[in-house]
Parts: structure tokens; C-alpha cells; sequence
DNA sequence: GGGTCACCAGTTTTT
DNA sequence: CTGGTGACCC
């Protein structure tokens, strides 16, 4: 039994709320994971059977963290049947039961951005053969966003304004069809497929509302319109949905989100109950004011405004620095004072920025100062080319219709099958509509193959029989995989290509961690099978605990990160930097969408990430493209109540408290004219 | 099939 | 000024 007296009134109210739809206001640090997690635990303990109860975040981290807290609480086997998970995950596991209703096999592969691409690049290929990597991504992108839409390659029409709209009129069907083709869906297949299949099967929509009778949905300021109609299918008839989020820090716009679900969600569910937690236990009182101040500003948003019942604290700051040079020195010396001043560590810091091409002057900096730092972000975790390479084999072996994985690797280690002759097998493949997989049993049938190019493509396709029985059969599948790596030499592979034996070494390294990961899941599950752990690796959900964002943050290291990164996070310290026009809001911000709002909501997500301390960073000029530029202050720190904000500027001689307030005002007097318009 | 050179573009990120 | 990509040559 947990105590409800633990909570505040509001958070108690929450907790308590059982049948109907319930709208969680949660501000930044307002115990919101707590809440859902005591919801849960009290819902249980109430009588309602854990396997009613399905609770769903984006990330895999945000889903293991509740499951976890749940576990705690009440022991794991108190909560077994609960159902915590992503969007995607969920829907996968839907999927896998039933996707042949859609027309596909359950072994189906799960295709990430790179095997997007270059699908796509084939495909454009085939209509013009000068189409770069660059019109991929653009059609790519157009995509999906049409399947964040819930447009179906039929509904898609292009616009006379966007050349690359047209472009992408052409190729969506026939990339919807070249899945079909491969028994293969993109992530966003995975949720549009779930709508998709509850429109077209009634009995299914029910069995699911009825399995799960009780809902939760975190971040729900980022779900995007499918999203959005899964969870209305779902939550149709008992309309036990509770959705928790916070408008304002709704900062995934450009990946489909939209702010109008948490927004109207009173509309879409008539007698919702809402409730704002609007008590902080974060941050302190100075900081929250600067939070507050800016956040105001924004037009479309639900009123709130945070408090805590602690004091002012430390002084916000923000300190104009020369250039970023003079930005990075001003953030160490810093960090060095607050260190020998109070019982800081260096993983209480954190370093947080617009974009990631910022973090260089810092990496430099901390690199040169011997300050150990993570930096956090880049693509390099979910695009390790040696881990997809494994993964490909192990997809072509329980899927060999997928033509992306299956060119992959055809010719990955070497065997002597040249691009020219990939070019005919494909072509003869599509002009006789033969899939590559069964014309590579006869190539010597496609004609001007020579004789090594077949003998190659004999090994390749005995190799996958071969380890497609082997991995049928009972046997550890670990073990099989092991011997599959070994007889491809692919260690062997990766020494002869990768001059640096430091960096060899370490993909190696990844790639052992599949096996790692395999042998994990296979202790997990009691009825394994080499397409589910294929679909869960797809998802990135298939490491234990390993080398993720938590670990790196446990590190005590000084952490670099990009605002949108930050959310969800909290340190003692936080230095917010490149505080100016043009970084935030970006340059894109205040030229192409127009959507300063959005910025804004990413300000305050960087300010609430804060404990005790924020310093706000910005440079005169900067050098930008080789050449040096003139900076202007960001438009948002005219916002922050001049009381709350200490202003260092380093060209005024050393001057007393209040010639720096005069100063500070006399700044913003400047700036807030500069801004008005 | 691999290496070199010129050219281009340069928010944000998870699944 | 960078890093990434594509063309071209050996």
C-alpha cells in the first residue's frame, strides 16, 4: 500500500480519478512520472487486473523506467499482464498477430530510415538516373509526413509549388508497393497499420478496448494525428483514456506532432476531468520566473504557471560573451569555481544548445581543460553500419523477400558480385517479375553474369538456406549466430577495411553485442523466435542496460546535449548557450515556418531542466561558415522579467549591483525596441 | 573496387 | 570552415 497523503491535492485527485477521460496538465518537474505510476499502483491495489491496464510512452526508456518504478512499488508479478509501451512497440506486437488480415506474412521486417533511403534511391533511380541521396531524403520526408497524416498513397497529392511533392506523388505508391512486395513496413507503417487494421475489423477494435479498459498516454503534447486516431479507436466506448502532457513543451512539431491534441482534448472527449499540476519540485523560485515569463508569451497554450514553495534561489545570469571561444572559456571557469566553491561534480553540469554543430567549440574546450564530458546525440547509436550489416543477414535469413536487406549484404563481406551485374539481376528481376531471392537461384538465366559472379551467388543464397534451416531448427539460436558470423569472416572483414585497429576493435565490439543482446532475449521470452527478436531489435528496444543515455549520464561527466535531448532531464546546473537571434529561435524559425512559438517552448524546456542554477550564454559574433558574424541577443531573453535576470556584460567596466541593473535595463530598453514589431 | 578531388550545404530526433 | 557525397580515374 503506498500513501496517498504523499501526494499533493492535485496529484492525489489524479491518482484517484478512475472511469472516464482525464486530462493531466503536468508542468516541467511536477512529479508528473510519479503520478502515473501511483495511478497505476492505486488502480491495482483498487482490484482492476493488471492486464486491463496498458500504459504507453515514445521511447523505450521512458516505458522501462515506469515498469520499473511500477515493479517496485508493488513487485513485478502484482503488475504482471500490465502493458507498457511505446506507440510502435504496441503496435508491433498487434501487428505480429495479425497482421496477415493486411496482407502481409508475421515475419515481416521492420525498415528503419537507412533502409527508407535507399529503397527510395532505387526507386527514383529507376525514373531518372541522376537523382542524389539528397532527393531521397526529400521524398522520404515527404512520406512520411503524409503517413503522420494518415494519407494513404492514394490519397496523396502533390502540390504544383513543391516540385519534390510531385516527385513524391510518383514514388509513394510505388514504395508502398515494393514493401508489400518485401513483407516489410517502415516505422510509420507500424502505427498507420494498427489504424488501419482496427477500421477494417471491428472484432479486433473490440477485443482490444475490452483487453485494454484502462489508459495512459505520456507526452501526449507529442503524438501526431495517427497516434492520435489509434488512441481514439482504442479508447472508443469506455473512454477510460488519461492523457498527461504539457502543452508547453510540445517541441516535436517537425516530426508530426501536433499541440491541438492536448489542446482539444476536453472537445474530442466531452466530460473530461482536467487537472494542472502546477507545483514544482525541480527548480527554484528565480528560475521558475524566468520559465514563466517567457512561456506567457506564447498564444496558443492552456494557462499554467509553476511555483514551488521553496525560495528565489541563485540568480538567473546571462553573461555576453566575445565569440564562441569566449562562450566555451567563460562556461569552464565557471564550472571550475562552482566545483571548488560548493560540492558540485562535474556530472551536475550540463551544457545545452539549439543545434548540434554547437557542441564543437565545448568538446574542444572541456577536451582541452581534461574535464570529462559525454556528448550526447548524433545518429551514430541507431546507425552503426556493422550492426546493421548482422542484422541484415539475420533479416534476409527469416525474410528473404526483403530486397533492401537482401542487397545489403549480397556483396557484404566481398564475393565477387560487382555492381554491374547487381544491376542486371535487378533489372532482369523487374522486368520478369521474378523476386531477386528466387532469380538468384538461376542467375546464369539473367545472362552476361560471368562465371566467378555466379559462383558467388551460389555461396550467398546456400549460405542464407543453409542458416534458415539452422535457425528453424530447436537449437540456441546464440549459437547459430555465432557460427553464422564466424564462417562470414566478418571480424576478418572489418580489420581489412578499417585502417584504424582502435576503431576495428570497437566494431567488433557492436557487432558481439548482438549476440549479447540475442542471448538476453532469449531469457527473456519463453517462446523466442528469430523474427521477434529481429522486431525488437528494429524497434531499439533490445539492449539490457547498455550504453544508453542513462548510462552516459551516470558517468559523472559533464553532459552536452541538444535541447530537444534535454527534455525529461535535470541538473543542478545548466548553461544554456548561443542565447541569440538566429540559433534560438534558429534562423528557420524566424524565415521559413514562422514558428517562433515553437522555439519558445524549447527556451523553456532548456530553463525547467535546471535545479538550482542557470546560466545563459551568448556570444557577440561568431564565426559561422568561415566567416565572422555579428550576433544579436536572443528575442527571449528581453522576455525574462528584467528583475529575475542578472546580466553580465563584459565590455562595462567592473560596476556595482545597481549600475548592473541600470545596465541590464538599459540593455533591454535597447533590445526590446530593437524586437518590436 | 578503391582512392582522390571537387563540390555543396549547413535544425531539432524516436521508433 | 567542416563533413558528406558523387564523379572520375587508375
Amino acid at each position: 500500500m503506498f500513501d496517498l497523503n504523499s501526494l499533493n491535492p492535485q496529484q492525489r485527485a489524479a491518482v484517484i480519478h478512475k472511469d472516464g477521460p482525464l486530462l493531466l496538465l503536468a508542468g516541467a518537474g511536477s512529479g508528473k512520472t510519479r503520478v502515473i505510476t501511483c495511478r497505476i499502483v492505486h488502480m491495482i491495489e483498487q482490484g482492476i487486473a493488471p492486464s486491463n491496464i496498458l500504459a504507453v510512452t515514445f521511447t523505450n526508456k521512458a516505458a522501462k523506467e515506469m515498469r520499473e518504478r511500477v515493479h517496485e512499488m508493488i513487485g513485478q508479478k502484482n503488475s504482471k499482464g500490465m502493458v507498457v509501451a511505446t506507440f510502435h512497440s504496441l503496435c508491433v506486437q498487434i501487428l505480429k498477430s495479425h497482421i496477415d488480415r493486411l496482407g502481409f506474412k508475421k515475419n515481416f521486417s521492420i525498415y528503419g530510415t537507412s533502409d527508407q533511403q535507399r529503397l527510395i534511391r532505387d526507386l527514383l533511380r529507376e525514373l531518372s538516373s541522376d537523382s542524389s541521396s539528397k532527393d531521397a531524403d526529400q521524398v522520404l520526408w515527404r512520406i512520411s509526413a503524409a503517413k503522420n497524416q494518415c494519407l494513404l498513397p492514394e490519397q496523396y497529392k502533390g502540390d504544383e509549388r513543391d516540385p519534390f511533392s510531385l516527385v513524391t506523388a510518383h514514388i509513394y505508391p510505388r514504395y508502398q508497393q515494393s514493401l508489400k512486395a518485401f513483407n516489410a513496413v517502415d516505422f510509420d507503417d507500424l502505427l498507420l497499420f494498427g489504424v488501419r487494421l482496427f477500421d477494417e475489423n471491428p472484432d479486433l477494435l473490440d477485443h482490444y478496448r475490452k483487453r485494454f479498459r484502462y489508459q495512459m498516454v505520456d507526452e501526449y503534447q507529442d503524438t501526431n494525428p495517427v497516434q492520435y486516431r489509434l488512441l481514439q479507436q482504442l479508447a472508443g466506448g469506455h473512454k477510460n483514456l488519461c492523457v498527461v502532457g504539457d502543452d508547453d513543451q510540445s517541441i516535436y512539431a517537425f516530426r508530426g506532432a501536433d499541440v491541438s491534441n492536448i489542446l482539444d482534448f476536453e472537445k474530442d472527449f466531452p466530460g473530461t476531468k482536467t487537472i494542472k499540476l502546477e507545483q514544482n519540485y525541480r527548480s527554484s523560485g528565480n528560475i521558475l520566473a524566468c520559465a514563466n515569463g517567457i512561456i506567457k508569451l506564447n498564444k496558443k497554450r492552456r494557462e499554467k504557471a509553476l511555483w514551488t514553495s521553496d525560495g528565489n534561489g541563485a540568480d538567473v545570469e546571462y553573461i555576453l560573451c566575445e565569440d564562441s571561444e569566449d562562450e566555451a572559456r567563460k562556461v569552464m571557469e565557471r564550472i571550475h569555481t562552482e566545483m571548488a566553491r560548493s560540492n558540485y561534480q562535474y556530472g551536475d553540469f550540463a551544457i545545452l544548445y539549439r543545434t548540434n554543430s554547437q557542441s564543437r567549440s565545448y568538446e574542444e574546450q572541456l577536451n582541452y581543460e581534461e574535464i570529462p564530458f559525454v556528448l550526447i546525440g548524433g545518429q551514430q547509436f541507431f546507425e552503426r553500419k556493422e550492426v546493421k550489416d548482422v542484422i541484415a543477414y539475420l533479416k534476409v535469413i527469416d525474410n528473404p523477400t526483403d530486397e533492401v536487406s537482401l542487397l545489403r549484404i549480397l556483396n557484404y563481406p566481398k564475393r565477387g558480385i560487382g555492381e554491374t551485374s547487381i544491376d542486371r539481376i535487378i533489372r532482369h528481376s523487374a522486368e520478369h517479375n521474378i523476386s531477386l531471392w528466387k532469380l538468384l537461384h538461376h542467375p546464369e538465366q539473367v545472362g552476361e553474369i560471368n562465371e566467378r559472379t555466379c559462383a558467388g551467388i551460389y555461396e550467398f543464397v546456400d549460405i542464407i538456406r543453409r542458416y534458415r534451416t539452422q535457425f528453424s531448427k530447436s537449437l540456441p539460436m546464440d549459437e547459430t549466430l555465432t557460427q553464422l558470423m564466424k564462417e562470414l569472416k566478418l571480424s576478418e572483414e572489418i580489420y581489412r577495411q578499417e585502417k584504424d585497429p582502435q576503431v576495428a576493435k570497437r566494431r567488433i565490439e557492436n557487432q558481439d553485442e548482438i549476440l549479447n543482446s540475442m542471448a538476453y532475449y532469449l531469457e527473456q521470452y519463453d517462446s523466442p523466435s528469430l523474427s521477434g527478436f529481429i522486431q525488437r531489435v528494429s524497434l531499439n528496444d533490445d539492449r539490457p542496460d547498455k550504453n544508453d543515455k542513462e548510462d552516459k549520464l551516470e558517468s559523472n561527466s559533464v553532459t552536452l546535449m541538444s535541447l530537444h535531448s534535454s527534455k525529461g532531464l535535470e541538473f543542478p546546473v545548466i548553461f544554456l548557450v548561443g542565447m541569440e537571434e538566429g540559433f534560438l529561435p534558429h534562423k528557420k524559425s524566424i524565415y521559413e515556418t514562422f514558428d517562433i512559438d515553437e522555439e519558445r517552448r524549447l527556451c523553456y524546456v532548456g530553463i525547467t531542466r535546471a535545479r538550482q542554477q542557470l546560466v545563459l550564454l551568448g556570444a557577440r559574433r561568431r564565426r559561422k561558415y568561415g566567416k565572422i558574424e555579428q550576433r544579436e541577443p536572443s528575442r527571449f531573453l528581453s522576455e525574462i522579467p528584467a528583475d529575475r535576470l542578472v546580466v553580465y556584460d563584459k565590455q562595462l567596466p567592473e560596476s556595482t549591483p545597481e549600475q548592473q541593473e541600470q545596465s541590464a535595463s538599459n540593455f533591454f530598453s535597447n533590445m526590446s525596441q530593437m524586437f518590436n514589431d
